[in-house]
DNA sequence: GGGGCACCTGCAATCGATTGCAATGAAGTG
DNA sequence: CACTTCATTGCAATCGATTGCAGGTGCCCC
């Protein structure tokens, strides 16, 4: 497929103006530096023509493209596509284009210096967590600050910086809610730890019970992976359990849907049986059966801020330092999560 | 933040492999006319530089940016996250770069020839159906076979490149289970028409009403947006209905779930009271309560074909009409559909 | 009136890759 | 041996924008 040929340059308005085409562009980049009926004729020319810049061009020409990568963990996932939603539009708002990859397969330092190389991208927005994060220094060189913001569940890098919310207390305000409730025997779905770091919804969790002196068992701590799939697994092991805790605290909406799928299908009923809280209020939690107890996660302001921050960066706002980010994650509390009652404690 | 500027240009390669500048592209572009020895000694000094290419030069001299645009009404959807994964996975798997974009609200038509003309992006995929297809064909000029491909669940311009399901006749067969089931008196919440085409799945449940002479009653139409929110206004109308039908089709998944959630607030069950069968398969619909009854749309494989079909077009695999490929979906029987009882025809 | 200055604009180099054309050399043919 | 042919490689123009430098103009002030 050909590309037409038609396509109006710089030098076109120029002509069209009668000035040069360093005129047009100083028109563009820097319009106060135009003598206003100069500029009015390169505006008229730009419009006549329907000139629009070439990128190819003035990334070449300025070794940046105005672009950004977003890497996801599978963009196929309830919570980041709302994520990814909130990114382009700011991105796009500041004039940025938005590109995607989520190749979690091949080497990482690899590819996304390689996009770095390629001037294809001048910041990175990540999203994925399992990412290993002491790799990426090495992709900007030695500069200690990177053009990379990292907003995922997990406490990164201090190095880096960071858009994130505060899993540690929400966590701990989770288990808080079921205390409240009455709760004192409680398990806990967790996800996987990432870049090797502990898992902060899995450490929260057992900080809230050791401040409430509540015991943790270890066969109530059930494996996951975020995932649905997952939940149900933990939910099967669940109703398999002798002596079963009264409430679950998942570690997210997902595997707390999967979970109570499961249960169900073992006979058990939410919250007659377990009250279950999730975490981050994914859309679905509100319409599920029943309602979910969850923490919302601000998924918009995550990304919005993260595209923000490293917009900002890029266009050389000063930074001296690493810029942490700490968004709070807010209790909605459903029909997922009731007071004990005596049928409960079995 | 400034770009290091110690990475490695072709003429860097070409310097450390004795040759010229130009011997250099044709080992990465055409190996085969160069000399094997040459091709070697090329190779390696690639390797050793850690050369990639500068996509923003190879771009402007090519007129090509090797890069797609995916244009999604909300990315943050569980419909369309997983089309879009797959989207990336093989975009990248031809080396294309993948942007995203998702502004309704402005003027499609200016920003999309935006892309165009500023040698950002070769191609674009739409699965956004509230785009009007008339004014895409004005983007890449007169060529009547526009570097773009459809792909969302209405039929659209004839003209256009497309990838779809059979949404007709999925909806016929979606009726078809209701009606083996014992149902006859049949609902629908169908979703928005999109480009002034009439709603495939609408006109599905029409075609096959009237085929099985069953009566269509206006009031059992409920008006949708493809929203969970959208499906529990339907769901409280239904409830409000002085006589109501005994099975529904939801033009989505998403609707299904919010209708669910509803008629259950006003003391409805489900299928009890109603079935009630979806369409898409999203990822929560099995693991919903009761697990949803839906047709199933291949996302994975309508995300891959169509950016496969995009990448065959803009790389000249000759093509002389529009493409059109339909995919089938697949009726997946769960909880939320029951034979028709006593107690529901009330 | 001349020197200085500020402002506006144009010239031309530059970013890094691709490719038509030409030069080179080797091989083949009569 | 001379001439053609072909394979291999290099030269240099090119894609379209940006920007340092310098030229030109007008204005002010002494």
């Amino acid at each position: 497929m050909k590309r037409q040929n038609n396509i109006p340059t710089i030098q076109d308005v120029a002509q069209r103006a009668q000035v040069s085409a360093a005129t047009v562009s100083r028109v563009l980049s820097t319009p106060e530096r135009v003598l206003p009926a100069t500029r009015q004729r390169v505006a008229d020319a730009v419009k006549a023509t329907g000139f629009t810049i070439n990128v190819a061009a003035r990334s070449l020409r300025m070794q940046r493209a105005r672009t950004i990568l977003v890497v996801v963990p599978g963009i196929g996932n309830a919570y980041y596509s709302t994520i990814l939603d909130a990114v382009v539009n700011e991105a796009t708002r500041r004039g940025y284009g938005v590109l995607v990859n989520s190749r979690l397969d091949d080497d990482p330092a690899t590819w996304l210096a390689d996009y770095f190389h390629s001037n294809r991208t001048d910041g990175l927005l990540i999203f994925d967590g399992f990412l290993d994060t002491r790799r990426l220094h090495s992709i900007a060189g030695d500069d200690p600050l990177l053009p990379l913001v990292a907003a995922y569940d997990e406490l990164p890098d201090p190095q880096l910086n960071s858009v994130l919310t505060d899993n540690l207390q929400a966590a701990e305000r989770a288990v808080a809610h079921l205390v409240s409730l009455g709760h004192r025997r409680i398990g806990h779905i967790c996800g996987q730890s990432r870049n090797a770091s502990p898992n902060e919804r899995l450490v929260g969790f057992r900080k809230a019970m050791f401040d409430h002196r509540l015991e943790v068992r270890p066969e109530w701590i059930l494996p996951g992976e975020y995932t649905m799939r997952s939940g149900v697994a933990a939910g099967h092991a669940f109703a398999a359990l002798a002596d079963r805790p009264t409430a679950v605290f998942a570690g997210n909406d997902e595997m707390a849907i999967g979970f109570l799928s499961a249960i169900r299908q073992n006979g058990l009923d939410c919250p007659r049986d377990v009250s279950v809280i999730g975490f981050d209020d994914i859309d679905v939690a509100q319409n599920y059966f029943p309602a979910l107890t969850t923490m919302r996660q601000p998924r918009e302001a995550i990304g919005r801020i993260a595209a923000e921050t490293l917009i900002n960066i890029l266009e050389d706002r000063v930074v001296k330092a690493p810029i942490h980010v700490v968004l709070t994650s807010e209790l909605i509390v459903r029909d997922s999560t009731a007071p004990l009652t005596r049928s409960a404690v079995g």
